[in-house]
Formats: C-alpha cells, sequence, structure tokens
DNA sequence: GAGCACTGC
C-alpha cells in the first residue's frame, strides 16, 4: 500500500488523510540521449510507428482537412470527454481576478502543419490525462493559478513523484499573464520602441537528459507534436548541441546553462512570461545565478521588458525554503527601501506580507510583491531503515554481506542498488559479489552483477535498464548517478555506504582536490528513495544512525567548492559592476572571489577599472572556461592553421578523458602499441591534437578506428560536437574564413600551439628542480606529473598543465613540456 | 602509477 499522501498548501486548512490513488512511476530520465542528427532522425521516423502501434485502428491520416481547422496554438482545448470540469481549459476564461481581455485582442501567430497526425497525438493526450489526474500536485491546479495571478514569486516543495515538473508549466500556459504582451521600452539613445514580451514559459533543468525527456513528456500529455518535429508544437527544449523548438513553443525546457546563455543576450528574458526554475536542491553554480539574476529582474523596475512582469516559481524536492523565501524578499524589500529614498520615505505600509513563511496572498497591500509558498507531498511507497549497528571501516566488505543477506532472506523480485564511491570500489566489489556467487546454494535465484558509472562505455550502462532474467536478481553496483541522473526500474533493496567522492576547489593554492567524504542527510534520503519508488522497499546504511545524525543538512552547494571565474565573468558581463552586492543565494568567501577577479585581470577579461574588457566579453560566449577561451583568442592571433590546431586541443580538453582506461596489464600493452603512433614528446596536448586529426581522418569506420586505438568513442563524439560548434562560432566572429577549408591540414607548430596555451595558462606551470620534481613557478608547491600523462616519469626543463589536482598527492594533468623563457615572457605580459 | 557527478548561443 502507498504512504498516505499529505498534502498542505501553504497556511491554508490541512489536507491530509486523503487516500492516495495508485502510484505511477514517472517516466524515467535514464534514456541515453545519444547524438543529436542521430536521435532527431529516430524521432522523425519513430514517432508515426508509436502513435500507429499505440492505436492500430488510427489510421494515420495524411489529411489536411483535420488539420487546417485546428484552432491556433494558444488556447486550444484538449476536449476530455469524461471529465466534467477540467480547471485547466477554465483558467484562460475565467475572469474572475483577471482583467478583462479581448479573446482575439491580440491573436497569437498560428503556424499550420500539414504533416503531424494531430488526431492521434490527442487520444494519447487524453488517455495520459487519466494518469494526470491522480498526480498529488494535480488538485492544486487551481490555487497555483490564483496565487501566481496575484503575485509574481512562487516557490514550491514538491516531492519526488509530485508531479510537478511535468504539471506547473501546464497549469500556467494558457493563463492570461502567458500571452504576448505588447510593450514599450526605452532604448539607449533615449527613443521608445514597440516589442512583445512573454508568450512562454521557461524550466530550467540541471540536465540535458532530464530537460529533454520532461519535454517529450509534456508534449505528449499536451497533445502536441515535440519541438522542431513541427511547427505547430507547443513543447521544446533546448539544450548544449541541441535545441528543438518552433515558432509556436510556449513551454521550453532547458539547462540551467542555456538560460544563462539566452541570458547574456536577452537579459530581459522578454521571450518569457515565466521562468520555472526547477530542481533548486541541487545548488549547481549556474542556479544559483539564475536565481540571482532573476532576483534582479523581480524586485527592479522591469525596465527592459516595458513594465511587463515576469512570473518565477522556484522548485525544490527538499523543505528549506526559508533560506529562498528570505532571498527574495530581501530584494523586495532593498528597491522598497530604494523607493522610500526617491520618494522622501513618504510611501505607506511597507510591511510585507510573507512574514510567517507563507502569504494568503489577498491581503498583501505589495500585491505582486509578496512571496507565495506551497508544499506538495510526494508519492513514495514506505522504506525502513536499517542502520549499522557498529561503525563500519571496509564498507565494500559490509556491502559485500549485506548484498547476500538480502538476497538469501528477502523474496524476488526485488533488485538491489548499492551505492559506492568510484570507479575502483565498483569494480571491486563487483568481482568478490561474483567469486562469492560461484559457491551460493544453486536451488536460490541467480544474481546479476552490474556497474554503473559515468565512465562506463553507453552500451555497458544501458544493460542496468534491461529487466532481469527469470529466476534472476539484479545487483547494481552504482556511483553518485543513481542519486539523481539515472532511474533504475525494479529497485526494492538500497545499501547505502554513505560515502561521495567530493571535487572541492581551494583557492588559496589554485588545486582541485578529489576527496572521498561523508554524504549530507539529504542525498543520504535521496538514496534511500530509490528504494520505494514502486514498492515499499529497505535500506541497508552501512554506518550508524548516530553517524547519520551527525551528517550535514544539505549538500554544499557548488559555488562554495568551484572556481568562481567563470561565475563572475559571466556576472560581469552581464552588466553587475559591484559583485559583492550581487544577491548570492550563498555568499561564497571573500577569498574566492578576489582569486577569481585577479584570474579575469590575468587574462585581460576585465579593464583597470573592474569593468567588462571587449576581451572578456568574447569570453563570455565562448562555451569554454574563460582560460581556455582566452588560448582560442591568443591562437587566433597566430594564423588560422594555430587557431584551428587549438580547437582541435581545446575540444580534448573540454570533455571527458578520451584515452580509455586500462585495467589489465595486457590490455595495457595493447593500448600502449596501438597508441604509439598518436603518442607526441611535446606532451599531451600535441598528443590530443594528433589524436583528433586521426579520428577525424577516419573515413572508413571511427567507431572501429576508436575501438583499436583504446580512444573513448563517446568521448571523441562529443569531442567533435565541440569542436564543430568552437569552428562555427569562430568563423562567426570573423576569427576564421566563412568557407570551411575541407583540405589538407599542414603540420602543426608546437611552439606557437603551447605559446597560445601559455596566454590562458601562464600560472599553471612548474620547473624542474634539481632533486628531479617539479615544483609551481607561482607558489613553488610540489607537483607529479599524472601516471595518465605521455611525459609521465620524464624529466623536461618546465611544464605547463590543464589542471592542478589532489587525489592522494598532488598531479598535474594536461601536460606538455614549454620552455623556461616562454613562461617568463607570459608571466612578464601581464 | 590513476579516473565522483553534472553543464555551455
Amino acid at each position: 500500500m502507498p504512504e498516505k499522501v499529505h498534502t498542505y498548501f501553504g497556511a491554508l486548512e490541512d489536507q491530509s488523510s486523503k487516500k492516495a490513488p495508485k502510484a505511477i512511476p514517472e517516466p524515467t530520465l535514464a534514456e541515453d540521449v545519444g547524438r543529436k542528427k542521430r536521435r532527431n532522425k529516430k524521432r522523425k521516423r519513430d514517432e508515426p510507428t508509436e502513435e500507429a502501434q499505440a492505436h492500430p485502428n488510427n489510421v494515420p491520416a495524411r489529411t489536411e482537412e483535420r488539420v487546417k481547422d485546428l484552432p491556433p496554438a494558444v488556447n486550444e482545448p484538449i476536449t476530455v470527454p469524461s471529465v466534467s470540469k477540467e480547471p485547466e481549459l477554465e483558467a484562460s476564461l475565467d475572469q474572475t481576478s483577471a482583467p478583462k481581455q479581448k479573446p482575439k485582442a491580440r491573436p497569437p501567430k498560428s503556424f499550420t502543419d500539414t504533416k503531424t497526425n494531430f488526431t492521434s497525438l490527442r487520444e494519447k493526450a487524453n488517455s495520459l490525462y487519466e494518469l494526470r489526474k491522480k498526480l498529488p500536485i494535480f488538485g492544486h491546479a487551481d490555487e497555483i493559478r490564483q496565487r501566481l495571478r496575484e503575485q509574481d514569486v512562487m516557490l514550491l516543495v514538491g516531492e519526488t513523484g509530485s508531479g510537478k515538473s511535468t504539471q506547473i508549466p501546464q497549469f500556467l500556459v494558457n493563463e492570461f499573464w502567458c500571452r504576448p504582451t505588447p510593450a514599450k521600452v526605452r532604448q539607449e539613445d533615449g527613443s521608445e520602441k514597440s516589442i512583445t514580451v512573454g508568450g512562454c514559459i521557461a524550466i530550467t533543468q540541471p540536465r540535458r537528459v532530464a530537460a529533454i525527456s520532461l519535454a517529450r513528456r509534456v508534449a505528449e500529455e499536451m497533445g502536441t507534436p515535440l519541438g522542431s518535429s513541427s511547427p505547430a508544437s507547443k513543447v521544446g527544449y533546448s539544450v548544449r548541441f541541441d535545441t528543438s523548438t518552433s515558432p509556436s513553443t510556449r513551454v521550453k525546457f532547458l539547462t540551467e546553462g542555456m538560460l544563462l546563455q539566452e541570458m547574456l543576450h536577452d537579459p530581459w528574458l522578454t521571450k518569457y512570461s515565466a521562468v520555472v526554475v526547477d530542481e533548486v536542491h541541487e545548488r549547481g553554480i549556474n542556479v544559483d545565478l539564475v536565481a540571482g539574476f532573476l532576483r534582479n529582474l523581480v524586485s527592479g523596475k522591469r525596465e527592459g521588458r516595458g513594465g511587463v512582469p515576469l512570473k518565477v516559481v522556484v522548485m525544490s524536492a527538499t523543505a528549506d525554503m526559508e533560506s529562498l523565501m528570505g532571498f527574495f524578499q530581501e530584494g523586495f524589500k532593498e528597491q522598497e527601501q530604494e523607493q522610500k529614498q526617491i520618494s522622501n520615505g513618504t510611501t505607506n505600509g511597507t510591511t510585507n506580507g510573507t512574514s510567517n513563511g507563507t502569504s494568503n496572498g489577498k491581503s498583501s497591500e505589495q500585491g505582486s510583491r509578496a512571496i507565495t509558498a506551497c508544499h506538495i507531498k510526494g508519492r513514495q511507497f514506505p522504506v525502513k531503515t536499517i542502520y549499522s549497528p557498529e561503525p563500519v571501516h571496509d564498507f565494500v566488505d559490509a556491502a559485500l554481506k549485506i548484498i547476500f543477506q538480502i538476497h538469501y532472506k528477502e523474496p524476488m523480485p526485488g533488485d538491489i542498488l548499492v551505492f559506492l564511491t568510484g570507479q575502483e570500489t565498483v569494480e571491486n566489489l563487483e568481482n568478490l559479489v561474483n567469486e562469492y556467487a560461484i559457491g551460493m546454494d544453486p536451488s536460490l535465484p541467480k544474481i546479476l552483477v552490474l556497474p554503473l558509472f559515468a565512465a562506463l562505455p553507453q552500451a555497458a550502462q544501458q544493460r542496468v535498464f534491461a529487466p532481469a532474467p527469470p529466476r534472476t536478481r539484479k545487483v547494481i553496483l552504482a556511483t553518485n548517478i543513481a542519486e539523481t541522473s539515472v532511474t533504475v526500474s525494479g529497485v526494492r533493496y538500497v545499501v547505502d555506504c554513505g560515502k561521495a567522492k567530493v571535487k572541492q576547489f581551494r583557492t588559496r593554492l589554485g588545486l582541485d582536490s578529489l576527496l572521498v567524504k561523508p554524504i549530507s542527510k539529504s542525498a543520504a534520503i535521496q538514496r534511500k528513495g530509490r528504494a520505494g519508488r514502486e514498492a515499499a522497499g529497505q535500506c541497508f546504511r552501512l554506518y550508524t544512525e548516530k553517524d547519520y545524525l551527525a551528517l550535514d543538512e544539505a549538500n554544499t552547494p557548488e559555488i562554495l567548492r568551484c572556481d568562481l571565474t567563470q561565475a563572475l565573468l559571466n556576472m560581469k558581463a552581464r552588466g553587475v559592476d559591484d559583485i559583492v552586492r550581487f544577491p548570492f543565494l550563498t555568499r561564497p568567501p571573500r577569498e574566492a572571489l578576489e582569486k577569481a577577479l585577479l584570474q579575469l585581470f590575468n587574462i585581460d577579461a576585465l579593464q583597470d577599472d573592474g569593468g567588462i574588457s571587449d576581451i572578456g566579453l568574447h569570453l563570455a560566449k565562448l562555451p569554454l572556461s574563460p582560460t581556455l577561451g582566452r588560448v582560442l583568442l591568443a591562437a587566433s592571433e597566430n594564423g588560422y592553421d594555430c587557431l584551428l590546431d587549438v580547437i582541435d586541443i581545446i575540444s580534448c580538453l573540454s570533455v571527458e578523458n578520451i584515452f580509455l582506461n586500462t585495467t589489465s596489464e595486457e590490455k595495457k600493452e595493447a593500448a600502449e602499441t596501438a597508441r604509439r603512433d598518436l603518442y607526441r614528446r611535446e606532451g599531451d596536448h600535441l598528443t590530443m591534437l594528433s589524436t583528433v586529426r586521426a579520428y577525424a581522418g577516419e573515413n572508413v569506420d571511427r567507431k572501429v578506428w576508436a575501438e583499436r586505438h583504446l580512444v573513448s568513442h563517446r568521448a571523441m563524439q562529443s569531442v567533435m560536437d565541440v569542436r564543430k560548434q568552437l569552428r562555427a562560432q569562430c568563423r562567426q566572429s570573423k576569427m576564421l574564413p566563412r568557407e570551411e577549408q575541407n583540405g589538407h591540414y599542414p603540420d602543426p607548430s608546437p611552439d606557437l600551439i603551447l605559446q597560445s596555451f601559455l596566454a590562458g595558462f601562464a600560472t599553471n606551470t612548474a620547473r624542474l628542480v634539481p632533486d628531479g620534481s617539479y615544483r609551481t613557478i607561482v607558489g613553488n608547491q610540489t607537483v607529479a606529473i599524472h601516471p595518465s600523462s605521455v611525459l609521465f616519469g620524464k624529466k623536461v626543463e618546465a611544464i605547463l598543465y590543464n589542471e592542478f589536482v589532489f587525489t592522494n598527492r598532488s598531479y598535474a594533468r594536461g601536460v606538455s613540456a614549454v620552455q623556461m623563457d616562454w613562461v617568463g615572457e607570459a608571466l612578464a605580459g601581464r
């Protein structure tokens, strides 16, 4: 039986004690994104077939007559015969609180599509509607709409399974405030310009897969084609390398990074009537920036939107709403104070209607200035927690015992998901389980061990999603990837080691460290929840209850753990002059901010007065770290050939490792032989270049080529995507000639290439000292060349490195040999 | 002698 669904709404009455309807598993977000072209082609091929299968009696319509009488894209109702009252459809008709608008005052653009089978799309949508009605959030549609009519900012806690990500955009899309609105904005020269503001809802997601699969699901539910597949499509998405929207798009799922990028070009987000920020609790650095910019946008005078409000919905799965509430309130307060000062302090009624954490909306004199909050309980089956009675020293060993204990005692079906720290522990445990399984009682069900980590080739990852063979229990050994990015169905038992590898940037040393640390309570709860998606489950924590209680409440926000150079560049490019006054959701330490500013000065991204330079503006628009972007600009001054070569290398540096890890001795030797013709004695940078050139020049079968050279085909596909994007961007900004010359590339010039790199990485250098070790030139830290480098074990005058990381010791990764006088010149030039 | 997870016009 499902747990009781308990739902309450702000300060309103408690509606608990309703029984939950039968759970519907959310669509899994685990599907492979694949490559853009392949998917786009596939989608076009597959969709009609899928529909035909779903409705065997429905002959796919070729006809135009069905299509031509479709209403325009906006306000097109889906007829739901069995439902007497569908709140969503009434939204645009309900004018009790909305200002009256002539229905056809400004008819939205209509685009016709003669190819899509709209009838079958609608039938699908109608059948999905029955499932939507059962989502915990569904009953609150009216209330949510009502509140957002009155207020601009809403905070929504929606637990896993509440349906918030798919339903909220549908609740809002037909609201009167969500229509394109004509507005006048004052331009820099003082003249007025007429523009259209709004009409579209943006929903941000931290991950690409989530953005794409949510868009696909919402398109189905709304009975509209997806993205660019039809000009009449109302739902689209936008992620790097893959944007699929149409002229009629009204609901757009995008990654946080993509929204930031859009904001660089359109700071007032004039396309949007609302921005829904989903999964804020994950607190990636991009979501912090988005939140800061949005706060400035809603609490400011909206002059760039001609005064048209922007609605902001901030959604989180965990209940830490107080800090968010305070965050947005402060923005409104600051603005009130400013206005007070302007109007000489004679305004009245400045009390904010949100003092006790909730707002009843109507009473607030600030109207749209108030913030409203609501909490929707999720749908989750109960999960029993079993703690280790004693502290555990070896969690691999402890996990092994628990896995077999579960397997012997617990009934089938019920797969086991084990959370470990990394590839190494996963592979160790994999071997152990397989060894023990050999001696298992043959009358017992079999065990199928499946590793799952990001570096695993795609095909191996997919095995995890296949259902277990008969009489077999799946044991999935996963890293953090299974905590948020990937949902595995069939899991009823979770084993949680309580640890994860965490990356932490140490400002003072300019060093990234990757260390095993205890997870937070909210991560522990998230892991546990993975056992209760489909039925009641159990979670075995390989730590004591006391240890659990001592854990941090939430994960450390990324903004406190990473290099801030890129974030600050983005802010500067958006015209934030005073970084210290920027509304940070969590303020990073002053030292970290200063260090990042210094770095931006060092690469000429800022002028002496702290304002952004032309170089900085250019860098902000590149899909690269500012440092790599600087290298690209430097290379462009060394001629087309150098720039093309540097693009190839930068493309490699901005994706995961392109060389496959070799585990066995045997493979290692094979790899050495296979890769010998790729290795360059100048170092890793030139080795990457020769690899990209060889891969790109392979016309027969790149996959086979990659396998033979023990190069990751998946990584190389990303490299080619980045390379293409960077080349296109360089052509656009005239750094490369318009035409792509597909000719023969001359031999690279290692000196020019490495000198270009020094323009961004002059401080990432080390020299050989008499004892045979390397010391950083700035800071005099000892650093060792990473074993994955082609220069590992070699001694050269000086090295340039891409990354300085600490695991067991300090390593330089991505290393090339440079001359000391180049380094001297690069450092003197600043 | 070694590789947590995400992400970008």
